[in-house]
DNA sequence: GGCGTAAGGTAACGCTGTTACGCAATGGAT
DNA sequence: ATCCATTGCGTAACAGCGTTACCTTACGCC
C-alpha cells in the first residue's frame, strides 16, 4: 500500500526557482504557471508540494532567512564584540541590498504569520548573542537585555535598508545615517563616544566595493526637499483632490 | 465643441473608496472592478480619470501623504523644540498605526518613482523645520545639517513602525525602543541627557489610549526568539501579495 | 436644434490562483 | 507474479484580475 513518492528535488527546485524569479524581476512574476514552466511541471506542482502560493510563498522566505543567517554566520568572532555587531551590520545591509526583492518579501509584506516570527526570530538570535558579548565586555553597561539592545540596533539597521529600498535616500546618506546613528545608539547603551567611534571603524568592511557596485544599479529616483527653507503656512503641500 | 465632461467628484469618490479599501482588507483588494462597484461605474472609470491601476494607486498614496500631513500639522509649535520633535514623532506613529494598510502602500511598496518621493519630501519638510529649531535652540549642537539630524530621527521612527507593522514586535516594545532610541538620537545629535529626557517626557501624548486602542486589535502573530515553540497546520491564512 | 467631442458602459483577451478529475506510477500484501 | 490502494501530477475548468477596442450616450457651442 504504498503510494508513488514525490521527486524530492522538486520541492527545493520550486523554493530556488521563485527566490530566483523573485530576485530579479520581483514578487509580482512569481505565479504558478510560471513557477511550473520554470521546473517543467505543471500549475498543480505548487499545490502537491507546498498546498497554495500562500504556503510556497512562506517557504521562500525561509530560503531568505536561510540566506541572510549565512551571510551573518560567515561574520568572524573577535574580542571586539562592538566592532563585530557593526560587521553584522553591514553582513545583514549587503545581503539586503543584493538581494532587495527577497529582503522586502521577508520584513516588508503584510504582516507575517507567527511561523515566519519565529524563523525571523531564530536569525535574530546572533544579533542578541554579539549584544551580550557587549555586555559581557562592559562595553553597554546601560543595556538592560541583550533582547532590548538587539532591537534597537535591528530596528535602526532595518529602517536604513527599508529607507534605502524605498528610493527615499541613496546608498551614500545610508551610510552616513548608518554611521552616526550606530554610534548614537552604541552610546546609548552604555559605550563612551571613543570606544564606539574605535569600533564602528574596525568594523566597517574594507571592502565597500561590494556595496559601491550596488550603488550605481538601483537608483532611479532621487529627490530632495524643496530647495526653499521651509517652516511654510500649511499650504506646502501640493495634493490630488 | 464642447464635450461632455467628467463628473468632478467621481475621482475623489474613486480615490477614497480606493483609501477605505486599503485601510479595512488591505492593498489586494483594491481592483478596478471593486473600484467601479463601490462608486456605482465600470471599470473603465479608473482608465477615464487616472489612466490605469499604477496611476490610481499613486493617486491614493497621495492621499495617504495627505492624511498624515493633517496629523504632523495638528501639532503645535512650542518653545521646546525638541519636545515638538517627540510630537511629531508619537503623530507620526498614530497616523502609521490608525492606517496599517495605507502607511504600508506609502512607503513600504516597491520602490516609490520620483513623483511620489517628492511628495513624501514634502511632508518631510515639517521634520526639518523642527531640527532646524532645535539647532537654533542650541539643542542640537552636534547636527550638521537639518536635514541629516530629521533623517536620523525619521528613519529611526520608520524603523520601529515598519518593524511593528510586520508583527515582529508589539506596541509595549515600540513604545521602549522609541523612547529609548530617540533619547540615543537626540544625545548624538548634540543635546544632553537630561535635556531630551525631559523634552520626550513633555512630548509623551498624554493621551496614549489612541495607541492603546490599536494595541489590541491587530496582534495577530507574537513570537519571542526560540521558546521552543511548535506551528499549528498550515491553514488557511489567505494572504495577499 | 444639430453636432462634434469626450465620458463611460460592454465585452473581450490573456493573465492569475485554485480545484475537480483522471491517468500513471509505486511498493507492500497476497 | 499479481493485485490494488494510494499518491503524484497533468489537464481543464472556474472565477476574478488589468487592460483595451468598440460603441452608446450626454453635453455645450455653433
Amino acid at each position: 500500500m504504498s503510494p508513488r513518492q514525490a521527486d524530492p528535488g522538486a520541492r527545493t527546485g520550486l523554493i530556488e526557482a521563485g527566490a530566483r524569479i523573485i530576485a530579479v524581476e520581483g514578487p509580482a512574476a512569481v505565479s504558478a504557471r510560471r513557477l511550473g514552466r520554470e521546473v517543467g511541471a505543471s500549475t498543480s506542482a505548487v499545490y502537491t508540494h507546498f498546498g497554495g502560493m500562500a504556503e510556497f510563498r512562506r517557504a521562500v522566505r525561509g530560503e531568505g532567512f536561510a540566506r541572510l543567517a549565512t551571510h551573518l554566520d560567515a561574520v568572524p568572532i573577535t574580542d571586539d564584540p562592538v566592532a563585530d555587531l557593526t560587521r553584522l551590520g553591514w553582513a545583514y545591509c549587503t545581503n539586503a541590498l543584493t538581494n532587495p526583492h527577497l529582503y522586502r518579501v521577508m520584513f516588508m509584506e503584510s504582516p507575517i504569520d507567527p511561523a515566519d516570527a519565529q524563523t525571523g526570530w531564530d536569525t535574530f538570535e546572533r544579533l542578541v548573542s554579539t549584544v551580550q558579548r557587549c555586555m559581557d565586555a562592559g562595553r553597554f553597561v546601560r543595556c538592560p537585555t541583550a533582547l532590548h539592545g538587539a532591537e534597537q540596533i535591528w530596528t535602526m539597521t532595518h529602517g536604513v535598508v527599508s529607507v534605502v529600498l524605498s528610493g527615499m535616500i541613496d546608498l551614500d546618506q545610508a551610510e552616513k545615517l548608518l554611521n552616526d546613528m550606530g554610534a548614537s545608539v552604541f552610546v546609548g547603551l552604555g559605550d563612551s563616544w571613543n570606544d564606539a567611534g574605535r569600533s564602528i571603524a574596525a568594523g566597517r568592511p574594507s571592502n565597500m566595493g561590494v556595496l559601491a557596485a550596488i550603488r550605481t544599479a538601483p537608483s532611479p529616483s532621487r529627490a530632495r526637499p524643496s530647495t526653499g527653507r521651509t517652516s511654510g503656512p500649511p499650504g506646502g503641500t501640493r495634493q490630488s483632490r
